[in-house]
DNA sequence: GACCGTCGTGGTAACGATTACATCCGACAT
DNA sequence: ATGTCGGATGTAATCGTTACCACGACGGTC
């Protein structure tokens, strides 16, 4: 591999010049620049991205553990995240912690040794060692969807609140009144704040919640499955399931095909996250959407602003419901 | 941030020593072992990998750079690409080109100056001259999926070429006459060679492939919504639509629904690439499917064996024709 | 008892960049 | 002619590791 070194004898100048020229610095006559410029092509010199992060203690790139890489809502923001940090001259490194603590962790500390300049993480668990000694040492830091609680790290995140309550307004409007949740892990912010948002909309209606229509799902497809099927066993089986997250959505898209319900005919769902192919399952699913791009675009400019020793605050958007047919006819129009 | 020198004063060793332990070189006595790693712990010391890899002159990392990140499909792959890496000690850095040519060439260039392993690439362009120089120079280097002409670089990817066949005959089975293709960009091998694939197999049924039924797509939702357009304002619209891809299936999905029409009744539907999605659409779709995870880690076998020195060969898998209801009702059997 | 191999350890030179400081040189003012 | 100033360039220290070499101690062999 070719250094800089190699350039500068090549051109005849000193290594200082041509690192004077590869980061522009003004002092540095317009002849000697071209030398050393028509040097670099010619042997087809590359910067050395270590060194330079050894000498300069920084690597301009972000760190961004998300939960799950193959769920849609988390590789848009994914992307969002990577385009406005490209915007911004950092690169991104994804680790994907797939759910589960133990991979997360592996990914922290990776970027950690990796000495990143800040860390987006969207924590699968609710309080993780590394994450808060990282925290604690003064790593740069933003949450983003998820958070832990007792931390001073700003989030950013949609609050699905009110959508969750227009959720429930809608569903009693369609008539129905038992209605069922499939939550995520009880760790997780997200996990159970859906729950306590939705507990929360159907007490608004007078509607209970009780035990057996809370079903315990960990974010992931099978859960969405088995929990369904769960219901489906009760007794008394619910009218409605709303799962919190859109795998969970899609598992329970499994178990009702699989014992051949028709949706919304026999049982209605809801899910939490919108995602493109909602629109086109069969029948298109109610859902709560989360402005996805702009909450990554609004972590990666928290998390720049810590990077470069500014300060930086959380973040709160909405999340709006999105009606479509899974939860009955009502209103004709469906997007 | 705490170096390998604190720890070796902490200990009361030198840093050699203490490199030896973190290692785990054998020539340290079990007590100077444990004292070093004590220092470590009690200081939270955690290695620079930046300094290690300008050392080492390897950084255990793999570039990875996919056409688009919001392709379930390569997400998929992504996903079996860094299970596979990380079994084997490496990390990886994902590259989302977006099926941009200037956005790779960014994401090689960066992924070449942080001196990675070895790079995994599904080119989204014909003949890049940064991915040309960096295989002439002995950048390790393998294609998955698509590839580049002409390179000595071993490609792992799905032969269609069976299942193509297979679709074929399925819909001339069901009385499909008039077949209709939106491919992928010409510069990409899977854009034309799926088209070559259709055309050779209706060939084979007698069936013309006329220019108006070949849609020049370029793999994004877009693009299958404009091209299924501009087949059904054709005097004599196609009995079939099949799409090279799954975002352009999605996107003729959303140009039936804007106009109304039902699929299978109306018009059929195929897709290159399986996803969960495509059991819940309305209706199923009939699909092929690549044998995504598989591709993943063969590519990253191939790929460490060119950066730890061994030779590589090509491996080229098949996929598989999945029936569903999408083209017309033959079999009742789905899924 | 001299010799030799091995083990455990320390000292230190790289790796490839950036950058503070030194140096040189020409121009300009006095 | 001398001094001063500033622009252009070179020298060398430095970042945190690893790896090579040296060295002392110790045990075994003849």
């Amino acid at each position: 591999m070719t250094s800089i070194k190699d350039v500068a004898s090549h051109a005849g100048v000193s290594v200082a010049t041509v690192s004077r020229v590869l980061n522009d610095h003004p002092a540095v006559r317009p002849d000697t620049r071209s030398r050393v410029l028509t040097a670099v092509t010619q042997l087809g010199y590359r910067p050395n991205a270590v060194a330079r992060s050894l000498r300069t203690h920084q690597t301009r790139t972000l760190g961004l553990v998300i939960s799950d890489v193959l769920n849609p809502f988390f590789t848009e923001l994914a992307r969002a995240v990577e385009d406005a940090a490209r915007e911004r001259g950092y690169s991104v490194i994804i680790g994907n912690a797939d759910e589960r603590a133990a991979l997360q962790e592996h990914h922290v500390r990776t970027l950690l040794e990796r000495r990143i300049d800040g860390l987006l993480v969207s924590p699968t668990d609710g309080g993780n060692a590394m994450i808060r000694d990282a925290a604690a040492a003064g790593t740069p830091m933003v949450f983003v969807d998820r958070w832990i609680r007792g931390l001073d790290v700003p989030v950013v995140h949609a609050d699905g609140r009110g959508a969750v309550h227009d959720l429930v307004a809608h569903l009693h409007a369609l008539g129905h009144r038992r209605l069922a949740i499939i939550g995520g892990p009880s760790e997780t912010t997200t996990g159970d704040e859906r729950v306590a948002a939705f507990r929360a909309a159907l007490d608004a209606h007078g509607l209970p919640l009780p035990p057996e229509y809370t079903g315990q799902g960990d974010f992931q497809t099978e859960s969405g499955r088995r929990e369904t099927a769960a219901f489906l066993d009760l007794p008394e089986p619910p009218e409605v399931v709303f799962a919190a997250d859109n795998l969970m959505a899609l598992g329970a898209m499994d178990e009702l095909r699989r014992r051949g319900l028709r949706v919304p005919h026999d049982i209605a769902l809801a899910a939490f996250d919108d995602i493109p192919w909602f629109l086109h399952t069969d029948p298109p699913i109610t859902a709560i959407a989360q402005p996805t791009g702009e909450l990554g675009h609004r972590a990666v400019e928290a998390l720049i602003n810590l990077v470069e020793g500014r300060s930086a605050e959380s973040v709160t958007l909405t999340a709006r419901l999105v009606t479509r047919r899974s939860c009955g006819e009502s209103e004709g129009k469906n997007r």
